[in-house]
DNA sequence: GTGGTCTAGACCACT
DNA sequence: GTGGTCTAGACCACA
């Protein structure tokens, strides 16, 4: 345990996401699906905004959510390292976000004229793409 | 026809979204769920600023988003009007769009701990609640 | 790639075009001519709006227009940048607009005493000075 | 001579320009056309604004349009009468007018992505339209 | 530094 | 009355 990662994460310059929100939701996902098993020890602010190409503030930016949100957890003078996971929201509050996720996503696709069946299939694509990839232990 | 609306639409402070995006939404859904027909007159800019305790400007910006998406069109010196539907966008652009919205939704909703099941079945009960609402029964 | 821009506009007061529309015509121009190629980074919009002696928001009214057709697309904290092209808009749509073009302008030259085909030759040079530069020379 | 005319236009709500240059363009064309021949006495104000239910003061405008552009002129107490054709607009004039119209119209057409050959070919054929109809007299 | 949003108040063209 | 344009100045999020 307490590997050293280096995440793989992608700077896409056309998302409509902050590049701030990227590394976040980069990081998420590694965790979520075991990439980023707990207690790894996640790359510097320097060395991942050197790898990046990016400003090291917008890093030090995503740590400081991933910090907040609870998925990492800062260990004095040693680094930033994935945290135990644990319940962070109650099931009502898991469920408000859901909704208010689905009436965004809703509101933006009504206007396009595709029949819910085909935006189903869409979503269903995206979500079982997250699922297929439980962890993937094996690399460098 | 040209049946003049009164827009049911609430700002909310805490929203993300900023206030025009939230008028352009709200008309958006009211105009996708039949509640304001083709041909309706909107309220005036001003009126509808003074109605939500905003500036003018604010809500002219919003009606401008909807003049280019094409939902209204403006009759100098009489209003704007809900459009007849079209197809603006090609079939490109509008996939495009989609993805966009799928990815950014299911990024937002792959953290929670939901069933993708239960997941797809939300967005298809939000996006058959528009199907099923073609056009509103007549009102003063 | 992703040099810096100086865009050449001349606002003219005299012109019956709103000002931000003179911007809109005149970068939409430079990037058909290929003055601007892809990646370029546009003048910030306090930049340009002091080069041209207007208001920030009338430049930033311009570059939102700019954005909404697609021909440019914002960078966070970064500045706007010269698309990709891509077509945005269905053929149908398009049909329509060049309709509308047309209409527009045949009504305006209908009354003048030319022949149609000195009217015609015109356009065609218009148009072709248009297609003969696709890119333009590499400049600092 | 001096027949009565009703005029044939018809007011399009998704049409760009105004009403007012709407009646300008249309009665223009009528003349330039011969349907409205010299002498041809016009409707009244209230009549043509009854007759395409709208503001008799636009109606008004657009005539005073008529008459400053010396197409049309008012007999006291008669009402107003197509003018005897005279050259308005010096050469150098028309040049001018003929190079704005163009390069309004090719800076419109130019990010839509039809052929130099198809867009020419629309233009001549709205061009020839009004050629093929000098005149038309007969009706009722 | 960048763009984006909002307010306040003015002026214009059109109906 | 209507929407559209412009100015001036403020505040925000992001890099």
């Amino acid at each position: 345990m307490s590997n050293i990662s280096n995440v793989k994460i992608q700077i896409v310059t056309g998302d409509a996401r902050p590049i701030f929100k990227q590394i976040v939701d980069g990081i998420r996902m590694e965790i979520a699906t075991g990439e980023l098993p707990v207690g790894t020890k996640l790359p510097s602010v320097r060395g991942l905004a050197m790898q990046l190409m990016i400003n090291a503030n917008t890093v030090a930016k995503a740590y400081g959510e991933l910090t907040v949100q609870g998925l990492v957890e800062s260990r004095q003078g040693l680094g930033l390292f994935v945290a135990e996971p644990r319940q962070l929201l109650s099931e009502e509050e898991q469920k408000k976000r859901l909704n208010i996720a689905v009436n965004g996503f809703v509101n933006e696709v009504a206007y396009l004229e595709f029949k819910t069946e085909d935006i189903l299939q869409e979503v269903r694509k995206a979500l079982t793409k997250l699922d297929s990839t439980p962890n993937a232990d094996d690399r460098d």
